[in-house]
DNA sequence: ATAATAGATTAACCAAACATTAACACCTAT
DNA sequence: ATAGGTGTTAATGTTTGGTTAATCTATTAT
């Protein structure tokens, strides 16, 4: 792949700070996408794909951090990382919660800025590069959409799935036939992992089970103390 | 395999701090291994591997810096938080420069600090998981897959393993013909070698024996006082 | 030969992990 | 306001895994 540079999505309601960062940000090799509020960031972000999105919490009408979890609903893996003129600490845990990736408090240094999305960046491109943009899939009798969240079986009608269900099944496919650590999905869909996230899990895995009954041939079998697997049988009548 | 804690390597020089914060991260179900300088941090960091290490900035002899420069050199991947009382920028630049993965300030909020952590070893846990060992064994006409922990014979039904059967059946496996002593299993398996552990590994064995019945060519054989020793006989036919 | 020690096997028991359904809280959109 | 969708927590029951106990058998040392 050629190296294109790395697009970044502004969210800023300051509409002076934020054409000024956003030259800063272009005159180091990023694309910058700007947007106002919180709204135009998500009808933004819907639009294209976006390699971090850095935004301001305090904006009128919709905050930074519903943002946040709007953009973590479509996707789970983007970096995201927050900007506040406020250090208090109810609101970091309350950015972490949402899924961030770092946070910045104003004034800031912009040089800093610069290191934590260079920084950003490189972890994440690391980890990503088995990237699955693939988003459809089969599975036995059924076919996943994991990108408009549904799944169809035979000619039925589509079921819908929630996130937490799309993002759970489609983990469970990717690991088809071999272990899904439990640990594994807590981290990355439930970004914990503890006593409750573990039953809420169970909960999920319940009701996965229950639209995967059309076919007896799709099970999700427990591996008491690891984590779950998704076979297949009869693969051979295919 | 069971939920092991993650280890955090802590190398702070103010002792008081220091352990202040050990307990700290030791409430919250981390395994911390404290150093009270740079030298003794990097003896620490070879002798054991970490999926955290939390440095001072500000140390005698070797500073937080040289320590990550040394780290890095040995482990490009493993997270690393800085921890420093100044917040000039230049401090920072360099932090980011020797591969910090997170900064923080003194004085510093303790949960701020566990959310930091929790969202840093997130992040890098998958790619850690990457450990290929071997889990796939082939013993007379039996196939263990020690991964999804299931024993198969022939084209029956694979025989499902509780961890501990697995964990010993591989170490006899392992030993095949050959003593497997009973202490090994029992410091290794039980991590413990007592009277009791003794008398529940008997009975591990006696479960095991049970499985391998199926092949009258595959037998654990005793070896008094010493442990035992998997058998396979007319291996030639095989 | 016999006592002492080590091993074999089955069963009983308890705790932890998992399964399932229901209740609840929260948000969004009407 | 309220209905629908989503996710968490609670309540309850089931399964699994591991230890311990009880009873027997084999091996070894004297």
């Amino acid at each position: 792949m050629e190296n294109v540079n790395k697009k970044i999505l502004l969210v800023e309601d300051d509409l002076n700070f934020g054409a000024v960062l956003k030259d800063y940000l272009m005159l180091n090799d990023f694309d910058v996408t700007l947007a106002k509020n919180g709204m135009e960031g998500f009808e933004k972000f819907k639009k294209d794909t976006y390699d971090l999105c850095i935004l301001d919490v305090m904006m009128p009408y919709k905050d930074g951090y519903t943002l946040a979890k709007e953009i973590r609903e479509k996707n789970n893996e983007v970096p995201i990382i927050f900007l506040t003129a406020k250090s208090m600490k109810e609101d970091v845990l309350k950015g972490y919660k949402a899924g961030a990736d770092d946070y910045l408090n104003k004034p800031f240094d912009s040089e800093v800025l610069l290191m934590k999305i260079k920084a950003i960046i490189q972890r994440k491109s690391s980890d990503t590069k088995a990237e699955q943009v693939q988003f459809e899939f089969n599975i036995g009798k059924f076919h996943l959409n994991s990108k408009l969240r549904f799944l169809t079986f035979n000619n039925d009608e589509p079921i819908k799935l929630s996130p937490k269900e799309n993002e759970l099944l489609k983990m469970l496919i990717l690991h088809e036939n071999d272990l899904m650590p439990r640990e594994l999905a807590l981290t990355k869909i439930w970004r914990d992992d503890n006593y409750f996230t573990s039953r809420s899990m169970d909960v999920y895995i319940a009701k996965l089970r229950k639209y995967l009954k059309l076919d007896e041939d799709v099970e999700i079998l427990n591996i008491h103390g690891e984590g779950f697997r998704l076979v297949v049988k009869n693969k051979a009548a295919e």
